[in-house]
RNA sequence: UCGCGGGUAGUUCAACUGGCAGAACACCAGACUUUGAAUCUGGGGGUUGCAGGUUCGAGCCCUGCCCCGCGAGCCA
């Protein structure tokens, strides 16, 4: 929505938004509609998307991404970048930049400067002393095991520290200590002073500093006591004048932590309000940094950017287009449900996309020879070819044709099984911008496996129809032999064979299927292929979606296949073929 | 065990706040087709977790129960 003042704006519900922008109602954007309706915050929207810098963007954060920066537009307000940078064990330059770098391929840009929590460590110290001069924080001497205990349980009590009730000169004493470096990482912590006997474990004196003689990427040596997460996060929010706190929902029960911190500070803006959705599950996937980083350190995948990695930088070199990432994230919508979204859907919003987009392009897998018996003795012929069906301004192309053909492996059978249509001995088929070929003579080693297929064209067929009329059932790829360049492609299976990977407190990685990738180095493209820009993507006709790789543009990395109403056939033969198997052996059982 | 959150087609979400339970993906069938793709048409699918209650009328309100998730880091 681009109207100026939303309240003002007439009841028009998404009509009059773009087709770029969400249509979403969900519970989020009617809240903030309601906000905007009782002029909470002046009317006034910001949110903001704050990773911690410790690893790479995965599919999971662009659905937080694409939250936040589309709830700012639409209800015409801003969105920030801000790095949640308060613990620096982890953290890295690195993951900085591979955020940045991702969240511009996503396609967002942050409304101002990018942020960064550790900005804020002084304004966060001295609230610190502050709420130590006010009574509500102490230091406590006690060590982490100590203090876990005497958290209790659910249901349990707490147990108050020994040092709850330190005088606040005391405790201030003890805490300027704590910053100028007098005692050892882990003596003591900075608590908030709240309850002990809350429901709410986060309630029982959270930890509000600890030490932590470690470098800081961007601070350097200047500190060795850090924030906690909840003693940073919403102070950062109040700081920057976010109004709307957007995060998942295991943070649900912080948010009264979250709100007892900023109610007891002097705040610049009004108070910002955290709500939470649930995060991304997609089928197949875990998602977690955890997970991700084990994949990349046991060497299963080749790093963070592993074509088979949900990472964004995975994704990309697979070549999952970013408009694809941001309809699908838009479509999972956002709810607090826990759900698993089906990968199919994200699958389907790729091959829509690129279906739309993608140049077509033939390319041999597993190549079979044919030989053209009745082709003119050392004629060779260029052929018109469409570039893509969808999109007339695409053009044509011409390839070459020649006396000997590469054609797929499965695109041939001595013996045709039931529905299949495409070549075999006697039959007749159209090769794709080609001619008609029909099938005389195999010649195969001594498995039986054919070498070679010798066919017959027609010569009236150039285009693919003949003055007769006459149809074929199957049209079919194929490079001439001549004129093909080699490659290699890289074909992808699920990483997981388990379709919810650590399930029932299993370990994810031992669903990791070890034919996630096959690589084929013997493939055949045509001419064309040698000339492509790194990243882009084609259709291999008939095959499906290839992504050139970034580094080596003879490599080809299988993006997603088309739809394979063949292979569907015969999956149910199989199944069908199973259950009569099954059916006899039960009648022969109960007949004995 | 305690607290909080959540249960609507196979999946993810809608249902204008009490008024005919819908969409997308998936699945099935047909049409069309120089990609067994795409496109088009149609179809199967639901005891709205369960049991009561209020109401002319309940997915929505009330009561009880069941199931799932999160929460006891000096992680975020």
């Amino acid at each position: 929505m681009s109207t100026e003042n939303p309240v003002d704006a007439p009841d028009d519900g998404v009509g009059d938004r773009s087709p770029g922008e969400s249509t979403s109602t969900d519970f989020i954007r009617q809240k903030i509609a309601a906000d905007n309706d009782s002029a909470r915050f002046s009317q006034r929207v910001q949110t903001r998307f704050p990773p911690e810098p410790n690893g790479y963007l995965h599919i999971g954060h662009a659905k937080a991404i694409n939250l936040n920066f589309s709830v700012a537009a639409e209800f015409a307000g801003t969105c920030n970048l801000r790095f949640d940078d308060t613990n620096p064990e982890g953290e890295d330059q690195e993951y900085i930049d591979g955020i940045e770098e991702d969240l511009a391929w996503l396609g967002y840009k942050p409304s101002g400067p990018v942020l960064y929590a550790s900005d804020y460590f002084q304004q966060l110290y001295d609230w610190a002393e502050n709420l130590i001069e006010k009574g509500l924080a102490y230091v406590d001497d006690q060590d982490a095991e100590t203090i876990s205990a005497q958290r209790g349980g659910f249901g349990k009590p707490g147990v108050e520290s020994p040092h709850r009730q330190r005088t606040p000169a005391e405790n201030m004493e003890l805490f300027r200590g704590m910053r100028d470096g007098l005692y050892a990482d882990g003596e003591k912590v900075l608590r908030a002073k709240i309850d002990m006997q809350s429901e709410n474990m986060q309630l029982r004196d959270p930890i509000m500093y600890r030490i932590k003689r470690m470098a800081h990427h961007r601070t350097g040596d200047t500190w060795i006591i850090y924030p906690t997460y909840d003693w940073a996060h919403g102070q950062s929010d109040a700081i920057e004048g976010v109004t709307h706190s957007l995060c998942t929902l295991e943070f649900t029960d912080n948010r009264a932590l979250y709100d007892w911190y900023l109610s007891n500070l002097d705040l610049p803006h009004e108070q910002p309000e955290q709500t939470e959705y649930a995060r991304l599950g997609l089928t197949y996937t875990p998602m977690s940094k955890r997970v991700f980083a084990r994949l990349v350190n046991d060497g299963i995948v080749d790093g963070w950017d592993d074509p088979r990695m949900p990472t964004l930088r995975g994704l990309r070199r697979r070549g999952y287009p970013a408009s694809a990432i941001r309809d699908f994230v838009d479509k999972v919508g956002i709810a607090r449900t826990n759900s698993t979204t089906e990968i199919e859907l994200l699958e389907s919003f790729v091959r829509t996309e690129l279906n739309r987009t993608s140049l077509r392009r033939m390319a041999v897998l597993r190549p079979l020879k044919v030989v053209i018996t009745n082709w003119p003795e050392g004629e060779e012929r260029l052929l018109t070819a469409i570039n893509n069906p969808e999109d007339d301004t695409a053009g044509t192309r011409t390839v070459a044709f020649g006396p000997e053909l590469w054609i797929e492996q499965d695109d041939f059978k001595v013996e045709p099984p039931a529905k299949y249509y495409r070549l075999s001995p006697g039959r007749e088929v159209r090769l794709r911008a080609g001619f008609y070929i029909t099938a005389h003579d195999v010649e195969t080693d001594a498995e039986g496996n054919p070498t070679t297929v010798f066919c017959s064209y027609d010569p009236e067929s150039e285009g693919g129809s003949t003055p007769d009329g006459r149809k074929v059932k199957a049209t079919i790829h194929w490079v001439s032999a001549q004129h093909a360049v080699g490659g290699t492609v890289n074909l992808y299976n699920r990483l997981f064979s388990d379709p919810h990977p650590g399930e029932g407190g299993t370990d994810p990685l031992a669903s990791v299927n070890p034919d996630s990738r096959e690589t084929l180095t013997d493939v055949r493209l045509e001419q064309s292929l040698a000339d492509v820009e790194p990243g882009q993507v084609v259709q291999f006709e008939r095959l499906g979606y290839f992504a050139v790789d970034l580094d080596d543009s003879t490599v080809f990395h299988r993006t997603v296949g088309l739809r394979d109403e063949w292979a569907n056939i015969q999956k149910r033969q199989q199944k069908s073929q199973r259950q009569h198997k099954n059916q006899g052996q039960q009648k022969k059982k109960r007949s004995s």
